[in-house]
DNA sequence: TTGTACGCGTTATCAC
DNA sequence: GTGATAACGCGTACAA
């Protein structure tokens, strides 16, 4: 085995006996060239052994066809379902995926944008809510988010106030005395904080006895299990008798607070009705499998990258376009009745 | 606003009255400046607002800083957990992640090494199953696969024997009458036949009664579902009466079967015990917490860009270490228990 | 410590 | 249809 170097146009240059540029017009605009002169250069690319370089072509014409993306942790269920769906779209779009996992800190975040800039990356998609939106803006490079704070920067996220009322409604539907929301407290900026508002618009609208809960969940497992076990008792105590409609704010901790009550009672009692959001795979692996407000990740992942690449091509052709507002996408969530408001589990003992 | 091009280190050099060189040594090997000339340049950086091109630079060393990553899907959480790992080794290595979620089809998997190889990666990790690692050790390129087929290459993989040999000695210790195992049909040089034939032996060993029971596992919710119903059918018909020990391929089959078994009892009767593998979270989110077999995925992922770094710098010297055999590390998993094994769970009614 | 000159592999701009 | 030549932005002998 000589010292191979890699193959180059050049080579194949020589090989064939065009110069470079037919060679490289054999693989950008086949069609200039006759049949027979593609012929000879597609048996030299394998006698020779060509692997093409892209990071070669990059520097020559500035397009990296690469998009970044920060996901802000993949242990949720919620985010690598996310990245897998936006991963797919390299089929239909053709863009690859410069990925990096945020440690929900400000500053390495900061530093992984800066290395995605420096490798000309054309785009990003940012999952991760550390970074305030307008400092997002700054950077001079296309951006979407998906469900995180989005005032200065394109977006794609759920209806959640729709989703909310979709909860409620159910809920209100199956004649529940109260109804009562479970999650944590959200900055009103977030998409979540729809979630809140549209479970209190509803009931106000509907007069409709309501309670929000505010429990700290985002942390530890435990932390969260302790918290929800308070919510319960207290629930228990102050609503006792009544027939209670819980929208619980994730599949997560619907789960969990759905496993406190069967634990206690050994099945779902009658006067229990509970939701979920997110269409998690927990909701369906659940003891009772539970009632959720769906998010369509395929259909964000896609809206995302569409807009995404929207914006990429707009920015290939003027320089003007100056100060459009951001564009907000919103996808429809879809409600998925399960047991945990359909129907009586039927359970032993 | 004018038309201004990018920053280049000809545009630095001017305005500092050093040579490109300099410009170059300055972000290279800094201490070769005066601390004062360095001074210099890096006030005419935030001068001049200078953008790094890294992709110049790799055309220029050939170091692009690429990994190269195929996960076969992220909705299994065992994956997304394993990227997430593995992204976040680019805090120790520096590493890039250029990921693609592959489709189970081994043409398209092709495509996106071909793709993954013209971005010039320095290394590859392979989660996906698709292709053979003899086909995987021809493209010439350093690779590390996890948990998967790997004859041919370098792996990194968790102890699927010992894991198996754990959890069935812990339901031995419970005094089990019989010791099921629960999986589907593996190809023999997968790790995870290691489970099975882990657990054979043990049994063989201490002469304990026990069956291994396949069932289809990998496809639909709806087919495993059906298809575990018809497992625990089977089991309550042919060993009633029998304290039962089960350990379950993977805990999310684990958490469907402790299901089954939850809604026909309403509790875990005292005659079954039950074991997963993985340690994923539904395993502690599920009704009763159940026992498993830890895999220790962020070993896993650091052992796996460990090795393949070693990798990538050998070849970055020598031309030779011709025919090394593939390395294949081992990581060993933990055992976890739960209450699914170790208390009687207090529940109602 | 600093500078010169060339190379990395491709595309773009002209000209033929 | 095809070719020569100059970018693209940076690294690296080699020289000073």
């Amino acid at each position: 085995m000589a010292k191979k170097k890699n193959i180059t146009f050049n080579d194949i240059a020589k090989y064939t006996n065009f110069s470079k540029t037919t060679i490289s017009r054999y693989f950008n605009n086949p069609d200039s060239l006759t049949l027979e002169n593609q012929k000879i250069i597609s048996d030299a690319l394998i006698a020779l052994d060509y692997k093409e370089n892209k990071v070669a072509r990059i520097l020559a014409n500035g397009k990296t066809e690469f998009i970044g993306i920060i996901v802000p942790n993949i242990y949720l269920n919620y985010y690598s379902e996310m990245l897998s769906q936006i991963l797919l779209t390299y089929e239909e779009f053709g863009y690859k995926f410069l990925v990096f996992a945020g440690n929900e800190n400000e500053e390495i975040e900061r530093r992984y944008i800066q290395e995605l800039l420096a490798y000309k990356i054309e785009g990003m998609i940012i999952l991760s809510h550390t970074i305030p939106s307008h400092e997002l803006a700054s950077y001079q490079v296309p951006i979407v988010t998906i469900e995180r704070e989005d005032r200065y920067v394109c977006s794609v996220n759920t209806d959640n106030y729709m989703g909310a009322t979709q909860a409620a409604s159910l809920l209100a539907r199956h004649d529940c005395d109260v109804l009562l929301h479970i999650n944590s407290h959200v900055p009103e900026n977030w998409p979540d904080y729809e979630r809140i508002k549209g479970f209190q618009d509803f009931c106000l609208e509907h007069d409709i006895q309501n309670e929000i809960i505010y429990t700290e969940l985002g942390t530890s497992f435990e932390r969260c299990s302790q918290n929800l076990t308070s919510v319960f008792e207290r629930i228990e105590e102050n609503y006792g008798g009544q027939k209670k409609g819980i929208f619980v704010s994730g599949d997560t901790y619907a789960n969990l607070f759905l496993n406190l009550i069967v634990r206690k009672y050994g099945f779902l009692p009658d006067d229990y009705r509970i939701i979920g959001f997110d269409n998690s795979p927990i909701s369906r692996e659940a003891i009772i499998p539970i009632s959720t407000i769906g998010q369509q990740i395929d259909q964000l992942a896609h809206e995302a990258v569409s807009l995404l690449v929207e914006l990429m091509n707009e920015r290939k052709k003027r320089k003007p376009a100056p100060f459009a507002q951001p564009i907000h996408k919103v996808v429809t969530p879809v409600l998925i009745r399960r047991e945990t408001t359909e129907k009586e589990p039927a359970m032993g003992a």
